[in-house]
DNA sequence: ACCTATTCGGGTCGGAGTGACGATAATGCG
DNA sequence: CGCATTATCGTCACTCCGACCCGAATAGGT
C-alpha cells in the first residue's frame, strides 16, 4: 500500500426546528486551529471505528447530545488538499435530524456549543459553511419526497406542527387545508392518536405519530 | 493531529448503455488484493490530488477512457474497518455516466478491463458489489428528476434513443408517444437539429442535442 | 351567557399533467 | 404497389394540486 496517509474525520450538521426556527449546531472550538472560532461538531475517527459511530461519538463528546433514535446519514466527503492547516485531512460531512432537543453542554475540544438560526450564520471555521450549505440543501431537498419532516417533531404532533417544520426549513408559506389534505392523504405518513392539543387557541388539533412510510409519491411541492 | 492515520482511495461507478444494454465497467485486478478478481476501476489518491482529478486519472491509467466532458459526481464514502485486508482503507466512491465510449485498453495495476452488463453481474472484490449498487441506485434515481439521461447519449441523438437509455437504466418499457410528449414539453431539455436518421426502418426521427436544462420538472414517473 | 377571534378540517372547482390509446406521416422492403 | 415499421400528433378520462368557501370546536372578552 502506498505510503499516501489521510486524517480522517466526520463532521455533523445537525438540524432542527426550534419555536419555528430552522438551526443548526455549532460549537465554538477550544483548540487550535480556528481557536475561538466557530465550527461544525466532529472529530477525528479511532483505529477501529465505523464512520456513522464516530459521527455519534463526537456529537455525544462535544455537546453532550445523543443521536440514539434520530436520523443521521452520510452526506458528503471534502478533501481539498488545503483545506486543513495541519495537513492533509479528509472530513466526512454527516447529517442529521432531530427534534428540539435540550441545550447542549460543553465538552472535550469544545468551548461551548449552541444552537443558531440558518437564517443568520456567521463565517465557520475550515470548509464548514460549504458543509453546512450541502447539508441544508439535502434536508430542504428531502423533505419533498420523503417523509423526514416528521423527524424535526416530537413523538406526538399536529397537523399544523409538520406544516410549520416545512415552513422553517424551506423558509415559505403553505396552505394548511391543502397540506393536511396532503398528508392525512398519504398512507403511512401519520397515525392518528387521541386529540388533546388544549393549549393555544382554536380548536383543538388531532395528535398524530410517525407512520412507517419513509416516501412520499408523488411528493410534496416547494412553493 | 492525531495520529489515526488512513490510506485514502477513489473508486469509480462508471455506467453507459451499449446496444441498449444497461452496463458498467470493471477491471481484473493485476496486483493482490484480490488479484485476478474482478473490482472498480479505482486506486489511491495522491497526496497534493482532489479526489475527483483522482478518479478521473484513476480510470485513465487503468482503462485508457477519459471523463473530459462527462458527468462525474461523489458518490459515498466507503470506510467499514475490515473492508480492506492491508489495513485501513477509506474508499470515495463517484459515479461517472457516459456514452457509448470505445473498448478500453489494460494499464497499470490491472489485467484488463471490459463492459458488464448491470443484469448479469459477477462477485467482486472488496465491498465494491455494494458500492456498485449504490451507484445504480443512483443513476436510476436521478434520471427521475434530472436531464442526465442525455449524458449516455451520443452528441446527437433522437427520442427514441433517449427513451431506449430510460428503458435500459430502468428495466422497464414506456409509452413512446407519452415519452415524446413528455420530453419535447420539457423546455431546455432537447435542442432540435436537422433532421437526419435515414438508418433503420420506419419514417426518419428528428435529431436532438442536450439543452442546457439540468432538472426535471414535474419528474420522469418510472413505471 | 353571548359574541368574536382563531384554528382545525371537510368540501368544491378549475387547470395542469399523465396513462391509455387512436390516428396520421414518412420511410424501407418484398 | 402493398405492407410492416417507426415517428409524431391528437383525444379522452383520471388524478393531483392550488385557490378558495364554509362549518366545527375551542378560548377569551364583555
Amino acid at each position: 500500500m502506498r505510503g499516501n496517509l489521510f486524517a480522517v474525520a466526520v463532521d455533523l450538521v445537525v438540524l432542527t426546528v426550534r419555536q419555528g426556527v430552522f438551526s443548526t449546531l455549532l460549537v465554538r472550538r477550544g483548540i487550535p486551529p480556528f481557536e475561538g472560532e466557530l465550527a461544525l461538531p466532529g472529530g477525528f475517527v479511532l483505529p477501529h471505528e465505523d464512520l456513522l459511530d464516530a459521527a455519534t461519538r463526537e456529537l455525544s463528546e462535544e455537546t453532550g447530545l445523543s443521536l440514539r433514535g434520530h436520523h443521521l446519514e452520510q452526506l458528503a466527503s471534502y478533501a481539498a488538499p488545503d483545506r486543513d492547516p495541519r495537513g492533509r485531512v479528509l472530513s466526512v460531512g454527516h447529517l442529521a435530524l432531530v427534534p428540539d432537543l435540550p441545550e447542549p453542554q460543553a465538552g472535550s475540544d469544545a468551548a461551548g456549543s449552541a444552537w443558531h438560526p440558518i437564517a443568520e450564520l456567521p463565517a465557520l471555521a475550515f470548509d464548514h459553511t460549504r458543509i453546512l450549505a450541502d447539508g441544508v440543501e439535502r434536508a430542504r431537498a428531502k423533505l419533498e419526497y420523503t417523509t423526514l419532516a416528521a423527524t424535526f417533531c416530537p413523538q406526538t404532533f399536529t397537523v399544523s406542527q409538520l406544516r410549520e417544520v416545512y415552513e422553517a426549513v424551506w423558509g415559505t408559506t403553505l396552505d394548511p387545508r391543502n397540506f393536511q389534505r396532503k398528508v392525512t392523504s398519504t398512507p403511512g405518513f401519520l397515525l392518528p392518536t387521541a386529540r388533546t392539543t388544549s393549549s393555544g387557541r382554536g380548536r383543538p388539533a388531532q395528535l398524530f405519530r410517525r407512520g412507517n412510510a419513509t416516501s412520499l409519491h408523488p411528493p410534496m411541492l416547494r412553493d
